[in-house]
RNA sequence: GGCGACGUAGCCAAGUUGGUUAAGGCAGGGGUCUGCAAAACCCCGAUCGCGGGUUCGAAUCCCGCCGUCGCCUCCA
């Protein structure tokens, strides 16, 4: 059993196999921190956490680096339009993030590494281009001269003549010596842009280098995994690879991993569009993990359209997976039931590792975790408890984990009201052993106000909060 | 215009290197349990966009058509 990736580079799936053993090299491009993340950029930060989970799971060290782009044009005009410094309006937005990836139940990557603390490893890296004539200077930028690389477009598989006349026409042009050439180095035009000495003058670096640096600097001139969503390909992977490639004489990566586009009313999210839904006004609607049920739900590499109902559903799937975790109600620990159960969770974990082991297939995985939910189900009512049962439940929480759910609510039993509600629940009992049906349901119906849903059983009531906290 | 992806039940969606009854979830209908309810469990639905072709056999391969989406400019 091993694990397949299917790779953007030769549009298959390849057998995964790592340059060091048992380590995992793993870059993510990461944001432009000029505003607030959206549920687009969750949505890739979701999929990347799962397939470092997993990958943890089979037993790798993930040394996992996303970046934050801190110097950039976007981040300079709203600098500029709200009068701030732009490195001070990058430090804000990059708090905001790490603050909304950790409410999304994202594992922190191992480096986070920004362009304004990289230049150095840039500077270096476009002086060892220019020496071996990929790069050239003009007017204080530096561009790269695409047309010394002749395996460009390898990755977005696009024809360097296409890429030039389609090229549109924009202001520094004239600098370029051919209108395919990219940034790799831009000068200060203006006293409010954040600059840094160079050869060249003072400026700043092109987008595009940045990860090139950041992978070199971090994990070395090649790394297993290199991942962003599927929008990146062109030009900024394409560039990353032109440049890391030509400066190090090494593949830049063994494996190239894009994720789909999130859309929304059938089109794509993007910023350009205006069409934003924020994390913070997803997470004031919904439970993280429900969004991550929605993500989970289909594949990575497949666009992913988000609206309320399918989030109504997804809600209702996490609630299934949570109701296999309530307790059980009798004892059994043997008979055909039990070992009915634990083939299903032997199956279970077979089959969600043959689903993840195919490019992560989260959906077909997630549907082997709902076979196991419905076992356990069917075990507790037919009276199974005790360590058998519990390992069935255990067993579920470590598969959910892996995709980074976390099936166990602690809100229930931290709540403050608890005491009270179960002080209710008991008089509940005693009017229902006494047969008081008005009032006893006049109890539940006035607990559900509250939202609070009781539950009877055989052997007594249960509850749970039925909105979310 | 160039490059690419996708189209499976009401909705989401797995399966697509051809081969037993096309996973799973949500919604809906029927039933069991229950004082009622909730939860849970059982039963019920698709021949796989359309039209051809290859084959003993296709959702899975080939051709054509229709539709949706992405990239080609900043973007996860």
């Amino acid at each position: 059993m091993s694990l397949r990736v299917y790779n953007t580079l030769s549009r298959k799936k390849e057998e995964f196999k790592t340059l060091e053993p048992g380590v995992v090299r793993m870059y993510v491009c990461g944001p432009t921190v000029y505003d607030d993340a959206h549920i687009g950029h969750a949505m890739s930060a979701i999929v990347f956490d799962v397939i470092r989970r997993y990958l943890e799971y089979k037993g790798y060290e993930v040394i996992h680096v996303m970046n934050f782009t801190d110097v950039d044009d976007k981040i300079i005009n709203r600098a500029r339009e709200t009068g701030q410094e732009p490195l001070k309006l990058a430090q804000y937005y990059i708090d905001r993030f790490m603050e909304h990836m950790a409410q999304l139940h994202i594992k922190p990557p191992t480096i986070m590494p920004r362009v304004s603390t990289t230049i150095d490893e840039i500077i270096d890296m476009v002086q060892t281009l220019i020496e071996r004539g990929y790069a050239y200077e003009s007017e204080g930028d530096v561009y790269f001269r695409v047309r010394m690389d002749d395996d460009y477009g390898k990755l977005s598989r696009r024809k360097l003549e296409h890429a030039v006349s389609s090229e549109r026409q924009r202001f520094g042009d004239e600098l370029k010596e051919d209108p395919a050439d990219f940034a790799l180095w831009k000068a200060q035009k203006s006293p409010d842009e954040p600059a840094w000495p160079s050869p060249w003058g003072m400026g700043r670096p092109g987008w595009h280098i940045e990860c090139s640096a950041m992978a070199r600097r971090y994990l070395g001139p090649t790394i297993d995994i290199h991942g962003g969503g599927t929008d990146l390909i062109f030009p900024h992977h394409e560039n990353e690879i032109a440049q890391s490639e030509s400066c190090n004489a090494a593949p830049l990566a063994t494996y190239w991993l894009h994720n789909g586009m999130l859309q929304l009313r059938g089109e794509k999210m993007s910023k350009s569009l205006g069409n934003i839904i924020s994390i913070d006004e997803l997470l004031s609607q919904y439970e993280a993990d429900v969004f991550r049920i929605l993500v989970l739900g289909s594949h990575y590499r497949k666009p992913l359209a988000y609206d309320d109902e399918v989030m109504e559903q997804a809600r209702r799937g996490l609630e299934r997976l949570r109701g296999a975790l309530r307790p059980p109600t009798g004892e059994k620990t043997e008979g055909p039931e039990v070992e009915a159960l634990q083939e299903a969770v032997q199956l279970a974990r077979e089959r969600f590792e043959a689903a993840m082991d195919d490019d992560f297939n989260t959906a077909g995985a997630l549907g082997h975790l709902y076979d196991l939910v419905k076992a356990i189900n069917t075990a507790r009512a037919a009276g199974i408890g005790g360590e058998p049962f519990e390992k069935a439940q255990s067993e579920l929480k470590t598969l959910a984990s892996v995709l980074g759910l976390q099936l166990e609510t602690q809100a229930r039993a931290a709540s403050d009201a608890a005491p009270f509600i179960e002080l209710l629940l008991e008089v509940r009992s005693t009017l229902r052993k006494q047969k008081q049906w008005d009032l006893a349901d006049y109890i539940r119906d006035g607990l559900a106000k509250l939202g609070v849903q009781v539950e009877d059983t055989r052997d007594g009531s249960t509850w749970r909060w039925e909105k979310r906290e």
